[in-house]
DNA sequence: AATATTCATCGTAATATTGCAATATACAAT
DNA sequence: ATTGTATATTGCAATATTACGATGAATATT
């Protein structure tokens, strides 16, 4: 039906696919890894360097930034958004504890 | 439009997506997190496991292997399901890549 | 004040994803 | 052969996502 049954799951299962999901778009991993690059940015920048619709890149940025991956603060005309590294950090703890599970192999396919 | 324009970034670009995405439903959290933890595997104990029909599980697996995640071998009347170890591996290691840059934080924001 | 620039939001179209019932397939056991 | 068990596939309905043009709000520039 198109609708993800979140209540059968672990907060923290709802919680990594909520940061994957965020992650599984081309150009919002394009925009992160553009503010990494240049810790200072402005959207009209991106829009720019990545090839979308400036409509469409601010729905990106806010989906980061409801999620809290960024933020953004207003400077004249234009908005400087960056890497709310506090949040990325925290992220990031999740994520690693995910994809750092070890399994000892047993025998098995 | 619904589409994504994947050829507008890089291949890097669309192969953390690709990883992201599978990663991007708590279901395909859950599976992983299960095939983790007993090291083998069959689809019916993951449809007891898990709250979701059959149908929606076998999907899930589909979309898993797919991506070359898990690995499936059958095993009498039921499939042993596990974890596909050097393409994990190899995942985590652009995942890595992409959540451990570091930003020497100048100023901004 | 009039105009330009920057970014957000709205509305809409196109496509993708999720979930499941029903059905199909494969094999084991009776 | 028939029945039961385990998994896959199909088809469909519901919802989500992606993209962008048009428009709006705020601030700069002239």
């Amino acid at each position: 039906m198109g609708i993800t049954k979140t209540e059968i799951f672990t907060d923290q299962q709802n919680l990594i696919a909520t940061f994957a999901k965020a992650f599984g778009h081309p150009a919002r991993v394009a925009i992160l890894q553009h503010l990494f690059k240049i810790n200072t940015c402005i959207c009209g920048d991106l829009v720019g360097e990545i090839g979308l619709a400036q409509a469409t890149i601010s729905q990106h940025l806010k989906e980061l930034k409801n999620l809290g991956l960024i933020k953004g603060s207003i400077e004249g005309t234009s908005i400087c958004y960056c890497i709310h590294t506090e949040n990325w950090a925290e992220m990031k703890a999740v994520m690693n504890q995910f994809l750092n599970q070890d399994l000892e192999k047993k025998e098995c396919c």
